[in-house]
DNA sequence: TTGTAAGCGTTATCAT
DNA sequence: ATGATAACGCTTACAA
């Protein structure tokens, strides 16, 4: 036997109005904080709100003044990426955290409403979002640069693009503190890279950044030194390093890997191999997930504050929004640091 | 300086209607399938309304028709398990897959609406959610058991609750299947167990199956080769196996951990202790993580489906708001496998 | 300071 | 088969 219970009828302003004996309008400034209200009448909706527990209806509210409260987030699902990606769901969820803390609530983009599809420019005109976040982007996707044309404010934490507000970590300073730990603490010269797909813009930084410091610090790194994972995770590092101490004529010292997913999967292909770590090769990564304290060997590697980075972009997406007027810098960096563990020895 | 480029002025179904020389009722019955259109006509909206991207308001049908397409997401953030776990993330991702593909979005639940705090039950009358999935819940949150009383659909992956509509995994059938190969297959007798915090119903099952079938079975186990992990990850295992071996007379000759997570820290914890996995002690898991299967040793562990439960969840949820009166099993059980791997050694 | 009333873009009930 | 029209619950000029 199913029993339902009967939903409460929810009460309108008008039923508040009516109760209290006052008009509708004069309720909806109280609830805005906008024009006239007495003192004593304020107190009087508010705490008799309070008291029967009346919220106004959202759909009402939006249709009405046209502003929703609400974020649309794109997290792409291609690349096996999703929400099941540590490095990327954490920052998402410090942004979560911030922006329902300021008032807003997250809704995800998705290419289908109702029975419909369409694009992601239709799905925000649709919803009358108040802003787009762009966790995990598809470069090549249309969609998204018709959201930037339109004027809707956005931000990203992985993307660049013109109009585009970003906040990332500095991935050239990220393998700064690499090579110098290398070059001053490791005292090695011989390091290669396993670097990850170049359809991700931060993987292109550190290659190049990688290669700079190379030539600066005058490494023993030659074009050999240097091979690129096919996808973004632990699989990609684990092939991608049989790749390259088959292509490499002398073993390297320390390999530096552009993700700490790829770090990790070029640990357990050199171990697979029979290869020591940190005794005959020492790996860096770069991200600082979870897992990376607790594999063994521990990975040493950069760490990207990724809570800073929800937030910072959570408060840069609110600027927007709430004082458009205000210019702010399109691109913020943020710094990043080393993180010793077991696999680098000095 | 800065552009804003003007955005394309939204058409409403009153622009639809009379660049078609129609009547919006007309347009309304064509987008909802319902009433009587001629084919003639309903082929011609339908194609004039793709060509130029119309797409019906969402908050203005909200308010009309009652019905939202949306369903709230409880996804408690208590004891570090947030978007970050990637457990219930991927039943998450699972579920969300399949619920967009029928139409509807989703809404993580949250106790703020503006500047309004509020129980679950206000926020999901105020935002009208046609069901709520509980991913993640706290079983003392006052605000979980109001909706199950208000009679909103909801279903869980997680929580028993009386009136709640729960997919999960076989625990019992897991602990069975991991006892039988201990017994049969790895020929062991004394078997320990690390069990999760009982907050947990999911943990509290897996711990009294174990010691159903350590009587069932006859294996050579005593209260003392039992020890609770404080926490649900890594930390809590680590900690909690260095308890374990300290209060035990001899040395177990396998370890069930009763998740994937305290798994590893058990791993990681026996090997710093110098024991050699599975040479000396072996160990199995339950849940079947991403990592489970990159961590070295590799984990032996009862693989939940994840995908599944995601995708059974919503099957029910949906088919509890559509068809409210079809009667369904309160509780759905789907089967778990042994997935063998390096931390075991027959 | 408070009340009145006209929309916002739909859906749904009647007529036609 | 199609067209008018009244809600839905709120915000916001404007009037009192």
């Amino acid at each position: 036997m199913k029993e339902v219970i009967k939903l409460a009828k929810k009460r309108t302003i008008y039923d508040i109005a009516a109760e209290l004996e006052l008009a509708p309008g004069t309720i909806s400034k109280v609830l805005n904080h906008t024009g006239n209200v007495s003192d004593k009448t304020r107190e009087r909706v508010l705490s008799y709100i309070k008291q029967v527990g009346y919220v106004p209806t959202s759909s009402a509210r939006m249709l009405k003044s046209k502003r929703t409260y609400t974020i649309g987030v794109v997290f792409t699902e291609e690349s096996d990426i999703g929400l099941e990606h540590s490095f990327f769901s954490s920052i998402l969820q410090a942004f979560k955290t911030h922006v329902e803390n300021e008032g807003y609530e997250l809704s995800f983009i998705v290419r289908k409403l109702g029975k419909n599809h369409l694009t992601y420019y239709e799905w925000c005109m649709n919803k009358r979002v108040d802003g787009v976040y762009i966790v995990v982007g598809d470069f090549n996707d249309q969609g998204l640069h018709e959201i930037l044309e339109s004027g809707i404010p956005a931000v990203s934490t992985d993307m660049f693009l013109p109009g585009l507000h970003t906040v990332v970590s500095d991935n050239d300073q990220g393998m700064k503190i690499s090579m110098e730990y290398i070059k001053n603490e490791l005292k090695k010269q011989h390091v290669a890279m396993v670097g990850g797909p170049v359809t991700s813009k931060a993987f292109v930084e550190r290659l190049i950044s990688f290669q700079k410091y190379v030539k600066e610090y005058n490494f023993a790194t030659s074009t050999k030194d240097i091979v690129l994972s096919e996808s973004f995770g632990f699989t990609g590092g684990f092939n991608a390093v049989q790749q390259l101490m088959k292509q490499v004529t002398t073993k390297p010292e320390v390999i530096l890997a552009a993700s700490d997913d790829i770090a990790l999967g070029v640990i357990k292909g050199l171990t697979s191999m029979g290869i020591k770590i940190p005794q005959e090769i020492q790996v860096i990564g770069f991200d600082d997930i979870a897992f990376a304290r607790h594999f063994t060997p521990s990975l040493t590697t950069i760490a990207q504050n990724r809570k800073l980075l929800g937030e910072t972009a959570a408060k840069m997406l609110i600027q927007l929004i709430e004082s458009p007027e205000e210019e702010i810098d399109e691109i913020i960096t943020l710094p990043v640091s080393l993180i010793e563990r077991e696999s680098t020895k000095k």
